[in-house]
DNA sequence: CGCCATCTTGACAATAGTCAAGTCGGGTGG
DNA sequence: CCACCCGACTTGACTATTGTCAAGATGGCG
């Protein structure tokens, strides 16, 4: 069985033997980590990029009152900042939620798959995007959702991501998470999503049992929500259409770019 | 003068003077765009990248209920949606506060910038990570801090972004744009944003004058809203410092792999 | 001069937070 | 094997923040 990083890869371009071949090396190391492990902290220079194998993390911000706020959801499969070594300091935490299976890729690694593979190059950075755009339609939620509504389009959205990984069986998955992460989450107060949550279970729309969750009407629960799974873009083809393939093209030109200076030094 | 979005690219990497010659090129041909105009609206499929030279805009999303939420501000200096061309269709708009200097770029002339042009490349992911970064400090305002301190955050925000570019005089600074379009950046109504404001200026932190603002203690403003300008990554040395840089690795790396396979197939 | 968008105000309602006191249930150690 | 313990969940009463509705003031611009 082919791990999750490189499935959820291939839903974002194809990927050839030596693409595959090259991701399966880069995540050959892998490590245990217990819950409630940071993998990286606020303020540190980041030194690994980390791929999360199985298991539950998170991005976070620590609160100036003490409390913090989750900002992002890692799943099976889910890198998180690959790319993070661009900038000097983390301005956020990435912690687990969960046991997880990770593994620990030097930036050094990431930088020659992105350099030797133009398909992964480009299935990263459709990556990137995605994260972003589920960013933003956190933050209209967060800011325009009722409590009800918003919990309801978060359940939608992290079923639509497990299944993409096939996590979902049954229209139930687990949800590894407990009611105060939800709030973190969600920005609402921990006694206010337990209420929450009763009315959508009264409302017969989920079952709960010890942290699983069973979607009991996803049509119900995606329309009360109002969740569009668009943003995700999950069902625009991935790599399989003939859309725009920047990256590709980027690694051409670079090479005639560099090419030219050849022809003009002489060397080689 | 250069123009502002060499300014601002300059603050991320340091540019030779063959970079800044072909971001002059890229940016000649410029448009002016009235107030209130989409540049690029949600479903389309990207067809141009975007760089504002003067004047407001912003990301939005329009919302079911025909209200719109404000998901970042651009301002002089700032790029839109770049990279957008990986994703087929846009999942928000980008749209004018004010009437607005654009310059339209093709993908086309972005993939060539990055290609020949590493540090521009460099620049350009380190732009779409501090948009990234900005995001976040969002989510977790909207759902955390009370509606005054959100809105002061936001105020010293805008400060910190315009005065890297110029854009601020003795503290004051002009801030086009209505109070209703502040509560759909805020996700607060716009008869709230209108008291808060009001306190704001009772407390003599602010003064407004027509679509000026004036910071009249920005210590103070900046305390009161818990305001910590990390996460602008403006102070941190851009481009002039040893860290990292994988971009122009990853050029590097591309160049040696495709030269390997030239030599296997012995093409000229 | 008058129009229209913007801003302002007041009264009231609704959503969500806080505090404080339980309950439940699984895991641990005696 | 049972009792206890602790984290997670639940409940109720009360409060606070923010939203909604509706009406009116202001002020630039044609």
């Amino acid at each position: 069985m082919t791990n999750l990083f490189i499935r959820k890869l291939e839903l974002r371009a194809s990927l050839s033997e030596a693409d595959r071949h090259a991701l399966e090396q880069a995540t050959a190391k892998v490590m245990q980590v217990e819950a409630n492990r940071d993998l990286i902290a606020q303020a540190d220079a980041p030194e690994h990029a980390f791929v999360i194998l199985e298991g539950f993390a998170c991005r976070y911000k620590l609160l100036p009152d003490g409390g913090r706020s989750i900002v992002a959801y890692l799943i099976p499969g889910d890198g998180c900042d690959l790319h993070a070594s661009i900038l000097p300091r983390m301005v956020h935490s990435i912690g687990t939620l969960t046991p997880c299976l990770v593994a620990r890729i030097p930036y050094q690694t990431i930088k020659e798959l992105a350099a030797y593979h133009p398909n992964i190059y480009k299935a990263l950075w459709w990556s990137v995007l995605v994260d972003e755009a589920i960013l933003l339609e956190w933050l209209v939620g967060v800011g325009r959702r009722p409590a009800d509504k918003q919990v309801a389009h978060f359940l939608c959205e992290m079923m639509v991501r497990l299944q993409a990984v096939g996590l979902v069986a049954e229209n139930s998955y687990r949800l590894p998470i407990t009611q105060s992460e939800l709030a973190d989450t969600a920005g609402l107060s921990h006694v206010h999503v337990n209420r929450v949550l009763q009315d959508l279970r009264k409302e017969r729309l989920i079952e709960q049992k010890r942290r699983g969750l069973l979607i009991l009407d996803i049509e119900r629960l995606k329309t009360f929500a109002g969740f569009v799974a668009d943003y995700l873009h999950l069902n625009t083809g991935g790599g399989h259409q003939g859309f725009y393939e920047p990256l590709t093209d980027v690694a051409k030109l670079q090479l005639k770019a560099r090419q030219g200076e050849q022809d003009q030094t002489g060397s080689a």
